[in-house]
DNA sequence: TGCCACAACTGGTCCGACCACCCGGCCACC
DNA sequence: GGTGGCCGGGTGGTCGGACCAGTTGTGGCA
């Protein structure tokens, strides 16, 4: 077994993950001031370039509101923030939010179904045997995690078929989730089922969109299924 | 009439534009190297700090990759960009891409008729109530601002209703779109016809999933078509 | 030819200073 | 009692410079 990688992590990273735990943990709540970037440096032990670069990450991120003169604020996350928060809202302050898992696995059963039925609309006959072949990828895989990237792959493609650039940004935004809180979603790939995706994949080279819609919404709600179930 | 009230500028804001109008602009292509620190710095006539201030931004946007002792790069922001970039990817350089636009209709569309047809499945009687004092405000709206702001404040109603809160998460960052670029989404709101909303409104009120998704659908179609036709 | 040490970059962190702005308390004035 | 101005202390915003840490390309050596 290969070393696993050493973990870099930049104070002004690890500054902003503190900052943001406590945050989403609930220590604070919307309209609230956080202490002095002067405070926090000092209770750190680090400069205070460093708070600052990771007090505006978390402006980027909708976290916060900093305004000059002013103390900064957090703001109201929820509906602020950006779908790049996803996984930390998931399991704020590392508890599980079952509630948020649940209703993320809900969109996902959305935007597989329609990802589908667009790709079965719009395929060409090369993506649909790179497809194929995704698929024959996605049956052969081992395990798990090998199951996860690969099923998330056969899932790209279809987002690329549908020619959709929109869509592209939000599945991004949504694999991100699955990549970092890789361990929740475990259950789906244990024991998988690939018949799922041998459909989508027939539906869509027949030119079928109800029925690649139809399997891959079967699909999402199965995995619903499973994870609800724990 | 009120004051507009004034647009307070900070350096490292409008640094970060310039660069990510340059990158969105296409000046850069993905894996290029950005100019160093120092020597942005110097050809902006500020301090190192705000130009690294407006890099952290664009990272944290998922446009660039630092990466300590090598050069920033450009990211392949179609892949990695996070939804707040939509606003920017709508208009690269200042001019629409009309392929995005539409892209983003398409998906409004889904979003839509999805948000509806989970609304009337779950819909309380307050929660259909305060719908309908929503459609009167909607029809009673004048002019196509306002009738803009209301059918959002409409469709947000709608998305409280799912309770699905990664959907909040996803309809914000959309709707931040229309607030930016409100002007691309006028054609829309000319000539407003809210009779979709009034038998949304009708089919959740009577429980009707099927119907209450098709009315929204509907209505995202017909956007799209007066969209594209400019 | 192939390797490696070095030098010249890059970004990351720190420090201390000053500026711009907000807010609270105070006070003279109406 | 209310108003407006003044002012001081605290906040974020910007600055310049220094040094640390990691990467990259190059030149010389074996």
């Amino acid at each position: 077994m290969p070393f696993a990688p050493i973990k870099r992590l930049r104070i002004a990273e690890q500054v902003a993950e503190h900052i943001r735990d406590a945050i989403l943990g609930g220590s604070y709540s919307p309209g609230d001031p956080l202490p002095s970037e002067r405070d926090m440096a000092d209770q750190f032990g680090v400069n205070r370039s460093s708070v600052r670069e990771a007090l505006h990450r978390l402006e980027a991120w909708g976290l916060v509101e900093m305004r000059q003169g002013g103390a900064t604020r957090v703001r109201d996350f929820l509906v602020t923030a950006g779908v790049q928060l996803l996984p930390y809202l998931l399991a704020p302050g590392g508890e599980l939010d079952p509630k948020m898992l649940s209703d993320l696995l809900e969109i996902r059963t959305m935007l597989l179904g329609w990802t589908a039925r667009m790709a079965a609309e719009r395929a060409t006959p090369e993506q649909v045997s790179r497809l194929q072949e995704l698929l024959a990828e996605l049956q052969a895989a081992e395990g798990a995690e090998q199951t996860r990237i690969r099923d998330y792959d056969f899932y790209d493609h279809m987002v690329g078929m549908t020619g959709n650039g929109v869509l592209v940004l939000f599945s991004s935004a949504t694999r991100r989730v699955f990549t970092v809180r890789g361990e929740l979603f475990a259950g789906i790939f244990e024991g998988f089922d690939a018949s799922y995706h041998q459909r989508t994949t027939e539906a869509i080279a027949a030119g079928d969109p109800a029925a690649a819609a139809a399997a891959m919404t079967e699909y999402g709600a199965r995995a619903q299924a499973v994870v609800e179930g724990l």
